[in-house]
DNA sequence: TTCTCGGCTCGACTT
DNA sequence: GAGCCGAGAA
């Protein structure tokens, strides 16, 4: 290690003995397992300040990744603050972040343009919808939305479309392969990468070219990675691409036995060796890995011995923000996790209050108390801002949003629609988007006859088309536009658009700064004009959130114009930086500070890393949370751990509760508390709580078998049954199912892997959650009854009786 | 051919 | 409550 001056020294005050430990590590890996406000923020920026003040290394030599923009400014800020100066050349951002940054560089090499655009989720699946549309797929059975997310699966998994072709079995997933392939074309046709393309094309660039790998291994001396709990195979991959010695010879997580790097375009490994620097630096908590659904991959941080040999483990098990009944609550609730690294948090920060569970008699109810208790608490000192209320799902959050209304309480929403989502908003993206990458067809498709032109479906249909039969992008198409094939209306409709669209781009071309490029775009297109002349009330709320969107713009201009030059600036114009920073943001980058004075509402995914001194945990109930399709696939230790996320973001007060019944989608229906109540410690919480769990355990009695009369009760057991007869006498064993198979995994595993999947129906029940002990669901023609065992769990205990004509 | 309207279905978490 | 589809009007 380099000497250690004084200066140095200074910023291991203060620092407990692991964390000091954590700081002062000499090199190679490093795992550090940091418990819920242990403190790992700290580690973090300690350790970058401690290896630039040590000489170690310079801050254009570190890569931090965090898993929000916000997390990564933070980070930016204190390390700024440790080392009492510019942090310039620190990069700090996401991992996606990071990746567009690189691509925008390298991405030439891989047949895109750097103008390239960043596909959302909502642009992604608009485009695999059109590629199912294409090859006649039945949208019906097979959603874009569904198939959408198993594409991002191969990707997430690194799986080209040749790899998922090869693991293909039965119909269902060559359907999805075919989709895949289909929308990778079109992707790269478009001059287009969506959210998981930054991070495997990066690993693309790196892995095929030795110099670029070189450049990169070279540049960053230090990795440091926040929340690896969170990250995924392609994630982990990229690391390895970027620290570890012979990364061609590594395996990849979850690639098969084969080793990676054999590219059939011959290029990949260098001849000789290549040690990496294996400074990686990864800091997370198993406990709290909640984006398995991302591809998220637990095992990375379960693992990490393993992967990287002679790594160093050190464990933050002191925690600074919770009380000792609120640690003791959280941890007993994950004890019930298997998959784990053992651990024990404690606090000196005292007892504290009991926690509290509270049964109200329904939803409106139970958002009256949150806020009654808010109100409480505020008289007793705590600040609004202190204060959180939490939720499984984002529709949650309407009735307490009412609630606090009424009460005259300041309070911000997290999530919910973006507002990059806002269909205004994305309208004059998409208008920027394609100015910009005229190849972007699902902008394109968007804006051309937004605001209404007379521009309808066929006619876009047969512009993409010539567009796509000529190999030009459509911006070439709509000059001349009977060329398409197009009757003279819908001629004289284009040419309007056309007239548009050549405006834009001279304004664009002579450099408009980007406020005055979406001013131009909304006067020119008459966008604004249509929306202040509209009736509808909503259409006054779409013009503020324009004049947002602009001001928003301004600011980017001027900060952009005040940045200082570096190589990326000398190659891409404003307008291109606007539009991935606009793509990469996300909703927890807009939480506000506490400061403000205001209580926050989020969802639990978007509580992660934050923490209050009163937090409320609304909605616990068995099929919101957990959620009934994460019951469904039996992910129910995700849930739990999403659980112990919530209730570790409490510093002094921690109330949960659940509603006996609940108008969610349609009329109210009666509810269960939640599981993970019943988990909860009794000696940590306050004595009215067990009054409040014992309240509806006992599952109600149902029907054991009811027809409905048809469509008298639609999504019913009557319903599923129906219309079914097909593949007679197949045994539960045939569907891949066992007696005491948990529904939803096997089923889904069978239902993938059936020919005869489109009549296989096990689960479609289940998967809304509104089933109970004795409901009877319909595989085909078999019959299957639904019991509670032992733990609560809902399972498939007996197959049986013919279902005849039904 | 485009647009509007009523009836239908379908509902997680997010970079 | 929002998005999609088909029917019918412009």
């Amino acid at each position: 290690m380099a000497a250690v001056d004084a200066h140095a020294e200074e910023l291991l005050l203060g620092l407990n003995d692991q964390q000091r430990a954590a700081v002062v590590h000499p090199g190679g890996p490093l795992l550090v397992i940091a418990g819920a406000g242990s403190g790992k923020t700290r580690v973090l920026t300690h350790r970058v300040a401690w290896l630039v003040r040590t000489g170690q290394a310079s801050l254009g030599e570190i890569l931090a990744v965090t898993f929000t923009n916000k997390a990564a400014a933070e980070l930016r800020e204190r390390v700024g603050t440790l080392l009492g100066r510019s942090t310039r050349g620190l990069w700090v951002s996401t991992f996606h972040s990071a990746c567009a940054r690189i691509m925008r560089v390298e991405a030439e090499r891989l047949g895109y343009t750097r103008q390239f655009t960043i596909y959302d989720a909502d642009d992604a699946k608009r485009l695999v919808k059109r590629v199912l549309e294409s090859q006649g797929a039945d949208t019906r059975r097979f959603t874009p939305n569904a198939v959408a997310g198993r594409i991002s699966e191969h990707k997430n998994r690194l799986r080209s479309v040749e790899q998922a072709a090869e693991q293909a079995a039965g119909f269902y997933d060559r359907t999805i392969v075919d989709a895949y392939r289909g929308y990778q074309a079109q992707l790269v046709a478009n001059n287009a990468m969506d959210f998981d393309d930054l991070l495997g094309r990066t690993v693309d660039v790196l892995e095929r070219y030795p110099e670029v790998r070189e450049r990169y291994r070279n540049a960053f001396r230090h990795v440091l990675v926040d929340e690896y709990q969170d990250t995924n195979p392609a994630q982990y991959r990229l690391l390895q691409l970027l620290c570890m010695d012979d990364p061609m010879h590594l395996a990849p997580r979850d690639a098969g036995a084969e080793a990676h790097g054999a590219d059939p375009d011959g290029f990949g490994p260098l001849a000789g060796e290549e040690p990496g620097h294996r400074n990686l630096m990864v800091v997370g908590d198993d406990a709290q890995s909640i984006y398995g659904f991302r591809s998220a991959d637990i095992r990375n941080i379960l693992d990490f011995e393993q992967d990287f040999p002679d790594a160093e483990v050190i464990r933050l098990e002191q925690n600074y923000r919770s009380t000792q009944r609120i640690l003791d609550t959280a941890n007993a609730v994950i004890a019930n996790n298997r998959d784990q690294r053992p651990k024990r948090l404690w606090t000196d920060q005292g007892t504290g209050d009991p926690v509290r569970v509270r049964a109200l008699p329904d939803d409106h109810v139970e958002s009256r108390w949150v806020v009654g208790e808010i109100e409480r608490l505020a008289g007793e000192g705590v600040p609004l801002g202190q204060m959180a209320v939490l939720y499984r799902t984002n529709g949650l959050s309407r009735l307490v949003e009412t609630a606090l209304t009424q009460a005259d309480l300041a309070y911000q929403v997290i999530g919910g629609v973006r507002f990059f989502d806002r269909a205004e908003v994305k309208d004059a993206l998409a208008y920027l988007q394609w100015l910009l990458n005229p190849a972007n067809t699902v902008a394109f498709a968007r804006i051309v006859n937004r605001p209404r032109r007379g521009i309808g479906d066929t006619t876009v249909g047969r512009l993409l088309a010539h567009a796509e039969a000529l190999g030009v992008t459509p911006l070439q198409v709509i000059d001349e536009p009977a060329a398409a094939g197009l009757k003279t209306a819908a001629v004289r409709s284009v040419g309007r658009f056309a007239e548009q669209a050549a405006e834009l781009r001279a304004t664009m071309e002579a450099g408009a700064t980007v406020a005055d490029l979406l001013e131009a775009i909304l006067k020119v297109t008459g966008y604004r004009a249509e929306l202040e002349a509209s009736s509808d009330p909503l259409d006054e709320g779409r013009v503020e959130n324009l004049d947002q969107l602009h001001a928003f713009a301004q600011e980017f201009d001027a900060e952009d114009a005040a940045a200082y030059p570096d190589e990326e600036r000398a190659t891409l114009r404003p307008l291109d930086r606007f539009l991935q920073s606009t793509a990469l943001l996300s909703d927890a980058d807009q939480a506000e500070e506490a400061a403000t004075g205001r209580v926050t509402l989020m969802t639990l995914h978007n509580a992660k890393g934050l923490e209050y001194d009163a937090v409320f945990l609304v909605g616990c109930e068995d099929g919101i949370f957990p959620h009934s399709r994460a019951i469904d696939a039996g992910e129910l230790e995700e849930e739990r751990r999403l659980c112990y996320v919530g209730l570790t973001r409490a510093r002094k007060h921690l109330a949960l509760t659940w509603a006996r019944r609940r108008a969610l989608y349609g009329p109210p229906q009666p509810q269960v508390p939640s599981r993970f109540l019943r988990e909860l410690p009794v000696e940590s919480l306050d004595e009215q709580s067990p009054e409040a769990l014992s309240g509806a355990v006992q599952p109600t009695p149902r029907p054991r078998f009811e027809r409905d009369a048809p469509g008298a009760r639609s999504g019913g057991i009557g319903s599923i049954a129906r219309g079914r007869g097909t593949g007679a006498g197949r045994s539960l064993a045939d569907l891949g199912l066992r007696r005491g198979s948990e529904i939803g995994s096997a089923g889904r595993a069978a239902a993938a892997d059936a020919e005869a999947a489109p009549t296989f129906s096990v689960g479609a029940r289940v998967r809304h959650g509104k089933f109970g002990e004795g409901d009877v669901v319909a595989a085909d023609d078999e019959v299957i009854v639904v019991h509670f065992d032992d733990h609560g769990e809902r399972r498939l205990i007996a197959g049986f009786a013919r279902l005849e004509a039904v």
